[in-house]
RNA sequence: CUACAAGCCCGAUCCAUCGCACCCAUGCUGUAAUGGUAGGGGUGAGGAAAGUCCGGACAGUAUAGAGCAACCUACCGGUUAAGCGCCGGCUUCUUACAACGGUAAGAAAGAGAAAGUGCCACAGAAAAUAACUAUCUCAAUUCGUUGAGAAAAAGGUGAAAAUGUGAGGUAAGAGCUCACGGCUACAAAUGGUAACAUAGGUAGCGGGUAAACCUUGGGUACUGUAAUGCCAUGUAUAGGAUCGUUUGAGGGCUGCUCGCUCAAGAUCCAGGGUAGGCAGCAAGAUCGGCAUAGUAAUGUGCCGGCCAGAUAAAUGAUGGAUUUGAAACAGAAUCCGGCUUACGAGGUUUGUAGUUUU
RNA sequence: GGUCUUGUAGUUCAAUGGAUAGAAUAGAAGUUUCCUAAACUUUAGAUCCCAGUUCGAUCCUGGGCGAGACCA
């Protein structure tokens, strides 16, 4: 993958509802406020050309009633996503992994970007050392 | 010119960088096949996309039929695919002006209370049948009243009090009678497509409430694109209980009863599997302009245009400029016609009021 | 996307169209007690909002706002 390109087409993105189910039921989480984050990890290294990291974004339509609310909160999180996640996909291939992930946005207030920006910048710290760690017990 | 009210129009623009969905064609590369990758072009959310309050299109299931129940609707005509929408008219009410029946503006869930039932707190004799107080006549009397009869007028209340005013009449009174009014029903006349209006006739006088039950007229099959059809993947034609195969279980997607019809499996418990793709799904009661019929809603004709289409779900972020403050309400999910609600800065039309000038 | 239900004191619930809107509990003050609890007395507190029907709406009707449930 070329550094500096801060795409998000279609196949970084987490399509199948069957994957979500098992994401949300049987995945590891961990909080960062105001971002939940759901994720879940496999060995597959069959398909090098293919992508490993599958990513999506949400926000619970109970703290957001609008509709215009809940598009903005997630074309941030895809935004500030996509900007910061360089080091993500770097440790995700040293260590050959497919990864899952899923960011909820939690907090009752709506964001600016810059607010955002370093929640997302402290998630994805966080889920790179945990992620190290995983591999390091194994 | 300013303020207020109502209606209509518009729903910020431009540049740079990064990025998303769909469509189109191209290069490179790979497979048995679907592909992968690179750069390019085009298109990409609203006036309410919202609420889901009405009405349809479309689809599936059902439909010999009858009754009850339930629900919707209610002045007249037009308009439309249809409507509880819209347009025009009628009647009533309110307000203002005007004074002798008008004018203007606004509103109306605007059939029936003279088919029946219910309700009308407090106050008041009484809330609709009557009774009570008071009134009048006759009789009795211990002169305080008592009994019989007449009549339904008076009685301070109340939201509402038995058709209003005047005259006659009577022992006292009473639509008891008469005159002028008010309202209701009936049949006919004139005008109007009709609601209705106009001036009379006959009979009558019974308060309000139907957004209380209800009556009358008209109407309603049900479910919704997560409908529905097709393809692919996969498992279990396994197990248990109850009922049943002409002595008929069960079904016929709003309830009940009857009737009709299909009919060999049905229901429950426990367990197993799938949850991917294609169609539906974007050219239409379409949009814009012009002409034309009509008071208008709306219709007709001609010319031109193609204008979002996803399936964890696309329009954004950052920086700068303009305006007026780095805009308000707000995000398509089958599609249309309305209604209702939310909202920003202006523009424009009409009406009312005020000020200044001529 | 569709189909429904429901809003009353801080909380849980009542109410025939008649109003001073009730009960329990929680709150405040007081009595009692050496102090607290319990008990008793007193007290403040509410019909989601806007229209309409009615002489009069918590109640009936329409619209809005909020809360909740169901449908593969």
């Amino acid at each position: 993958m070329p550094a500096g390109k801060n795409s998000y087409a279609r196949n970084e993105k987490l399509k199948s509802r069957k994957a979500l189910e098992q994401l949300f039921s049987k995945g590891k989480t961990f909080l960062v406020f105001p971002v939940k984050v759901f994720y879940t990890t496999q060995n597959l290294q069959l398909n090098p050309i293919e992508n490993g990291v599958h990513a999506g974004v949400g926000v619970s339509s109970r703290n957001f009633k609008k509709a215009v609310q809940r598009n903005t909160i997630k074309r941030l999180l895809r935004e500030v996503y996509r900007t910061q996640k360089h080091d993500l996909h770097l440790s995700a291939q040293n260590n050959s992994l497919q990864l899952q992930v899923f960011f909820l946005y939690i907090g009752k207030e709506m964001p600016t970007h810059n607010t955002m920006q370093e929640a997302m910048k402290n998630t994805l710290e966080k889920l790179c050392e945990k992620l190290e760690k995983s591999i390091i017990k194994n």
